[in-house]
DNA sequence: ATAAAGTAGTTAGCTTGCTAACTACTTTGG
DNA sequence: CCAAAGTAGTTAGCAAGCTAACTACTTTAT
């Protein structure tokens, strides 16, 4: 038979299903937006981490700005600079790290890409004040304080055994 | 040159970004909690949904409750039936459809699962008043409702022209 | 001075979300 | 009553996250 479980149980599965619905569903939304710019939602994600930092940011720098890690963003880069939207330079202090910049068209791409994602941004915020929205992202990072922790705390328990 | 852009867009990509990861995280920390009982992510958050449901329910049922899409259920299924955990059944009165019933093994492995998660979702909650729960989860929900009016509104504008 | 340890980036391959296109059954309308 | 439209589920293949294992530089310590 099927055990019946307090009511919080499942609204806190819930909660954690809904961030990643909430998570997908946004980005798509602007996705879809930026459709004619020949961008799927992690180049776009990059394009804009590239701006909110500064150009000549490492490809570390720019994977701990994205909260991604190397692999997944080295993919994404290979294919902006496939699409001639960025270009990569081999740092001559250290010769490991490449310095990330934006071609010419790069930043015409960008101008067009940050004017869309702001009249999505109005619609997605429709409705919440900057309380709300502060409020939402403390909890969220709180969250992921909690998880990170959580995590660790286990991996020790383990190599404990 | 870089453009200056307003500090709340930077935010608001940021929070955006922020959900999916600690979306990642917190399902991270209770897959490494069950990693002795054989299940992936969508293995266990499939588990617990029938629980949360009742057995018996529809594959689209179970879709719904999850807010995915069919094809990601459909292979999840797979596996756990490959697992053992659960059988399909086709339902007489409609054909078409499946239900969803655990097996003996099953029903145990979700004894232990729902076990380990209410220890971790004690964790991952630590410091957060039922209030701030709800709270973002309501801010989570009235977002998604924006996204979906967003892309449908956007679809439409194509359709139109 | 150089061997060992550490770090930036890449490659290969997994997971889990998705859409498009299919099968097979059910419902509806002329 | 049967053809057309609709619905449940599947298959194939893409997107973007991840870890593990690699190369090629840099730093550190003896």
């Amino acid at each position: 038979m099927v055990k019946n479980i307090p009511f919080h149980e499942t609204l806190d599965l819930t909660i954690i299903g809904t961030m990643g619905r909430v998570h997908r569903i946004c980005r798509e939304a602007i996705t879809v937006a930026v459709e004619p710019l020949g961008l799927t939602q992690s180049r776009w994600m990059v394009l804009m981490h590239i701006n909110i930092n500064r150009e000549g940011l490492t490809q570390l720098e720019l994977a701990n700005s994205l909260g991604i890690e190397m692999p997944s963003l080295t993919r994404t880069l290979k294919q902006l600079e496939e699409q001639s939207l960025i270009t990569r330079r081999i740092d001559e202090h250290d010769k490991r790290s490449k310095q990330i910049y934006f071609t010419k068209q790069g930043l015409a791409t960008l101008d067009s890409l940050t004017e869309i994602i702001s009249h999505i941004k109005a619609q997605l915020y429709d409705g919440f004040t900057d309380e709300q929205l502060d409020a939402m992202a403390y909890g969220l990072v709180k969250m992921e304080k909690n998880a990170h922790h959580c995590i660790k705390f286990q991996t020790k328990a383990k190599n404990d055994t």
